[in-house]
DNA sequence: ATGATTCATGAATTCTATTCATGACTGCAA
DNA sequence: TTGCAGTCATGAATAGAATTCATGAATCAT
């Protein structure tokens, strides 16, 4: 904007320093650009503000009546900014987060001791749900979802490294049943299955170039993938979860992993939040907290 | 000078207003230049200071926490300036003149009451001398001379009309000699001459496209062209002097004026001064009292 | 549903801030 | 007295930003 406000500025460092020199070096631009600026503003006030002779530099009278009220008033809006920046950089408040418990187990919970600790100020309101979350409505400020999509006016950022599927059935099961060899051998069994609001959720498979995938048909289905873990712990059938979740089970042998070689890896977790100019710092430190670092 | 200073000026007149095209009419931009300036500040401070709908604006938190120090730092700045400006004009201060007699009375006095009621706070030095003065060397601020010559870092300002020089002898002294009809008639007559420190004023004369120059020869020869004219008038012989000096003198009979129709014009008086950057408000006055108007 | 008004934004243009190169001047040391 | 170092000034050139233009999106009143 042109107005004289920053060439002021320059005045009253010069006039600080008594030194054109100097004072260029402290704002960060050549000697010669500093005398052009206090030239050219003298010039366009019609008053001299400065005396110089070739080695020194002092203001004049009317110089330093302007500087009175200049210095005050310059200091006090640099204060004023600096405690905006520092407004800024202490991140508060609210972020409202909706993502799966799966996501929360996996990608959250690891993070949110060290994450609360360093922002004390800033609060998460988490919502589970294993739906896909709409945030362009606004009612959350982020989400985390498995996979990356593009989505308009939606950042997303890993926040996992690639997961998998396991599938798996309790050693009390598999006395009585047959291991399956294919995915077509699911059809001989019970598969407790996880339900979205959309529907089931159709187990995927792939092996080289075959790729299918299988409806689980079972006794029952569940729309929490916890619950669907539960059953399959009591023998109910053969289910379908993060093989992440899953691995410490079947390290200590209570669930027995199946057609291990015909579950893809997917691209893992993204934390998707709203392109905003200014987003709230909150928010950034969440996102920065959660990022998949390399 | 690049700093954030102007801008926030702007961010402040769209506070103020309420709205960018109001700020806009008022700083004299476009709104669009306003939309852009302010957002351009947003970014590099990366914080959000305006709430705008499409038909609305009003400061955010952190936007009007700024303001409280902004606008009363703004306001000190504007009044400051206003301030300045206002003492540059009111001007004072002493001015040293240098001039002829002759130019000090009929270009200085002229005019000296009207600019002394004018300007009370300005004192002017005048120091007469018929020599040509050396303004560069800073003893005085500026000079009246006859014509106009270029020299080196000065400025020439026009101060009367064409002037011309007049010869002239008393009527007794005419009883006894014969009225001069040519220059070349001068070398009969007792002619009183004017002595600048370098050397005797040779009298000028044109006629058509015949010009020639006489050095005056005769009894005395003073250096002030006051004593010339009262040797004249006492009849000691023929002088010559500035026309307009001598008018009201040939108008009484007086003085008779001779060889009129060689008598050529000259450019005039100027007022000469140093080209400076910020010259002094009461020289700048003195100029527009002294400058011919057309 | 439509028109007026305001803010936003990308691309293009205008204009200025700044640098570079260099000169003038002052102060100090030899 | 002379030479050198350091500081300020200035013109020309350049880079980059301020600003405009054109236009779209959104809101409000009719």
């Amino acid at each position: 904007m042109r107005n004289d406000l920053g060439e002021l500025a320059a005045f009253a460092a010069v006039a600080g320093e008594r030194s054109f020199t100097r004072a260029a070096g402290r704002l960060g631009v050549s000697q010669s650009a500093l005398s052009h600026t206090v030239r050219g503003l003298e010039r366009r006030l019609g008053l001299q503000l400065l005396a110089r002779t070739t080695r020194s530099v002092a203001p004049t009278a009317a110089g330093a009546a302007l500087l009175e009220d200049l210095a005050p008033a310059l200091e006090r809006i640099e204060r004023s900014l600096a405690e905006a920046q520092q407004r800024r950089e202490r991140p508060a408040g609210r972020i409202r987060l909706i993502l799966s418990r799966t996501a929360a187990q996996l990608v959250l919970l690891p993070k949110l001791a060290q994450f609360a600790r360093a922002y004390p100020e800033i609060v998460l309101d988490v919502t589970t749900s294993n739906d896909p979350a709409d945030l362009v409505a606004g009612r959350y400020d982020a989400g985390v979802q498995i996979g990356e999509f593009i989505q308009r006016d939606m950042i997303a950022v890993r926040v996992s490294r690639d997961v998998r599927l396991a599938v798996v059935g309790s050693p009390e099961y598999f006395r009585s049943h047959k291991i399956p060899r294919t995915p077509r051998d699911l059809k001989d069994h019970a598969c407790i299955g996880f339900r979205f609001s959309s529907g089931l959720y159709r187990w995927e498979f792939e092996k080289g170039r075959r790729a299918m995938t299988v409806s689980p048909q079972g006794p029952v289905s569940f729309d929490d993938p916890d619950l669907v873990i539960r059953a399959v712990l009591r023998g109910m059938g053969i289910g379908t979860a993060m093989e992440a979740t899953l691995a410490p089970l079947i390290a200590k042998g209570r669930l027995i992993q199946v057609l291990e070689e015909w579950c893809p890896t997917f691209p893992g977790f993204f934390l998707f939040y709203p392109s905003r100019r200014n987003q709230p710092a909150a928010l950034t430190a969440l996102i920065q907290a959660l990022r998949l670092k390399e």
